[in-house]
DNA sequence: GTCGTCGTTTACATCGCGTTTACATCTTGC
DNA sequence: GCAAGATGTAAACGCGATGTAAACGACGAC
């Protein structure tokens, strides 16, 4: 499971989302957000979501009441999170179907491992991710195996998010403070020649492909097709 | 499920054995008792539960320590039910895998509700006794024995359940954290070495085998079939 | 109690790989 | 054509990840 899950957070209270945003962010899900109970609805219709993270004391209406949408239309699981923290109020939660009550306040890292329980179990068969370049070329990006002519090569964890960004970036140069910030997430500065090595031991695995790394000179690099020959 | 299950409660507390028993008997499963940690080993011993609820201040051991056997051997889900309600302690019993962390004091209907929701869930599929890749390699998990190259190699419950993991998710890499739920129901934590120890283990069951367990560097492992030769 | 089993922790050897260094080669601007 | 800077890439470096033997500690058997 290194899948990652949409989660909905419903609460407009702005210091509980920049919490939850967080704790969200750092187990590596994706974080959206509704402040009141119309947006909700929206973003349900919109989109689907693994999990959603229901706050009770909304502008317009009393989360619970979201309950139904969420389960009936978008056949989310849920849970809440609220100050009503009375063993009645944890009950009609439970009872109308919510995975887990949990009571304001609760600190980040609780938070984190209470999602991580119902995040982590009704987990699908996690996909391989296959990235491709027409038939010349499919990468694993689990495994980080690369098919090409004829061949399999086994990249680098480098090697292989520098060639997943070449390949979002097809036909268009990436520079080296792009590439840098893709690969090892962090600024480049005057003088680092990470990149380029890396770029170098790329080519040689992708040498017969029909790809190839072209250089762009002063500014950076970018993948293309081969020209027929 | 509409089934009658069996719940063990590990607490010397004797109003709260009276509160659970009555919950338990109210929902229709049948009650069991344990008041310290030795009682508690053997009746995990002595039969399967569907669900355990764990105090955590017990005579003789803190309830948290039950929490390995109770994995390890009885592969049964079970919730803190604890008057430690600090964040770090709920933590802690989450990261040990608890299902929920009930804090005492608790009202009766809402034990039920949390019950409920643990027992209702739907119940794993009775695993395969004897399960096989091809015909290099046949795991028996009752008896943990495993016929492989000619031989037979009796492996330990830990290197069982890594092996069916694995098997289950042939070629396709685990990390660190899914095997370590897999085998031992918890959190992986930073520096924890056990799964990698483990795989080492098992690696020198497998020696002479048609399959072997490859590392995926910066990631995990996985299991696959050699390549002729 | 002692002993055996087994999961875990510790310790240390080894390996992989991102990075740096060094130098060859190429591009560009003059 | 030439100098200056940019790029190519082999080799070396060093840190963190992995392999694994051994110690440890909890538990069950007796």
């Amino acid at each position: 499971m290194t899948e990652t899950a949409d989660i909905l957070l419903v609460d407009d209270d702005v210091l509980i989302q920049l919490m939850v945003e967080d704790v969200v962010a750092q187990m590596g899900h994706r974080f959206h957000c509704a402040a009141d109970g119309a947006q909700a609805r929206a973003a349900l219709k919109r989109q689907r979501f693994d999990l959603v993270i229901l706050d009770r004391r909304l502008p317009d209406t009393d989360g619970l009441l979201l309950a139904q949408t969420i389960q009936a239309d978008a056949r989310a699981p849920f849970i809440v999170l609220s100050s009503l923290s009375a063993s009645h109020d944890q009950l009609l939660g439970l009872g109308l179907g919510a995975l887990d009550y949990i009571c304001k306040p609760v600190e980040p890292a609780l938070l984190r491992a209470r999602i991580a329980k119902h995040i982590d179990a009704p987990r699908e068969a996690p996909e391989d991710r296959v990235v491709t370049v027409g038939t010349a070329l499919q990468l694993n990006t689990q495994t980080r195996r690369l098919s090409v002519d004829g061949r399999t090569e086994v990249l680098s964890p480098a090697e292989s998010r520098l060639l997943v960004h070449l390949i979002h970036t097809l036909d268009r140069p990436s520079d080296r403070l792009e590439i840098s910030k893709a690969i090892c997430g962090r600024e480049w500065v005057y003088g680092d020649r990470t990149a380029d090595v890396l770029v170098s031991r790329l080519r040689r695995r992708l040498a017969g492909s029909a790809v190839e790394i072209v250089t762009v000179h002063g500014l950076g690099y970018l993948l293309t097709v081969k020209p027929e020959g």
